[in-house]
DNA sequence: GTCACGATGTCAGCGACTGTCATCAGCCGC
DNA sequence: GCGGCTGATGACAGTCGCTGACATCGTGAC
């Protein structure tokens, strides 16, 4: 016999998600959620540093695809291809089968302004980190900066595009004409 | 005799700035900045939806510098100018006197995660209305949001270096010198 | 068998924020 | 002037997010 169950963690992850749909974000407490997923709110906040956070974890996983499609554009590459790059390396995190998850996941932090906040933050780490890897990879600043927020720009379009009703393309096709779009605004 | 006070908001406001700048935000709390300002908790929450907006209001106006700059770009111009004339229409929003108050404000910002948040979507929200106005300027979508973004992009590394140790240029001449350099990343 | 460890429970408490009702100066119509 | 209306504020109770402190008790090392 254990003493508790396993995968407290992924358990309130769920619970929350079902709780987030269901009845809506703001009428579900973290007692709530602890409750569904058989815990204490006490133990809720051991997991999440703060109710939002329950649907933001995990970013680090996918902060290393981008840094990883850095790391793998070839030395000499122009700081945009660098970031097309990074984008083919981001796209593994959207195959089509996730394309339903991720629409309903964002249907409920687009109806939410404080969750539109913890994504914004979240995004604009990861460009920080962009950046970073960008610098490791010679680009100077302020270029790196300016790489690493269009490539951050080229992902959010991308993204938005991906989930819109009626779209089917697979997620990287949609970022390269994206990208190819934001270079022929320069022209 | 008045029964209260005028300018409550402002009172409030600057109440907030001095409390956050001398004992830190996480210390000080609402009660504090109501006490401070000569009115209750309550009261503070009649003025401003969370803690957060004390530090945050007025923005109305600076979009509006913005988006009258996009309407004053010529019809026939590419986006990227029309983005210009947006940055110069900004520029009168960071007169050099306003330095100084701009970095302690950011000081305070910077060393706050709750308070970037808000930041981030203050600045969300006036790309979105960027891209309105450069869409009713004629660029179609999804030109009008990368190029939106990409304004949002030079504004912010340029509002970053204009407040930076050292730095005496002017904005506007910071913000041209910036979009020169996003412009040379696709050449 | 003992003992340290780690995940959880329990409980008290603070601060952010809200709903509701009372108060009362100033203004408006008469 | 008089009475009623309005709008900003006060007073107060209450919910919820979140934290600190301490207790509990399977589990694995020894």
């Amino acid at each position: 016999m254990v003493r508790w169950q396993p995968d407290t963690r992924a358990r309130l992850q769920a619970a929350a998600l079902g709780l987030f749909v269901d009845r809506g974000y703001d009428e579900t407490t973290a007692a709530d959620i602890a409750e569904a997923a058989g815990v204490t709110e006490r133990t809720f906040f051991r997991h999440f540093a703060d109710k939002r956070e329950v649907l933001f974890d995990g970013q680090q996983f996918f902060s290393g695809a981008f840094v990883d499609g850095v790391r793998a554009a070839g030395p000499d590459d122009p700081p945009l291809a660098v970031v097309a790059s990074a984008l083919d390396g981001a796209a593994a995190f959207f195959p089509d089968e996730r394309r339903a998850w991720s629409r309903s996941r964002q249907a409920i932090i687009d109806a939410h302004p404080a969750l539109q906040e913890r994504e914004l933050l979240k995004l604009s780490g990861l460009a920080v980190e962009v950046a970073a890897a960008l610098r490791d990879h010679g680009v100077d600043e302020p270029a790196a900066t300016l790489a690493a927020q269009s490539c951050l720009t080229v992902f959010g379009v991308s993204f938005a595009t991906w989930i819109a009703d009626g779209e089917n393309r697979p997620f990287a096709e949609i970022s390269r004409d994206t990208l190819a779009r934001l270079r022929a605004l320069t022209g």
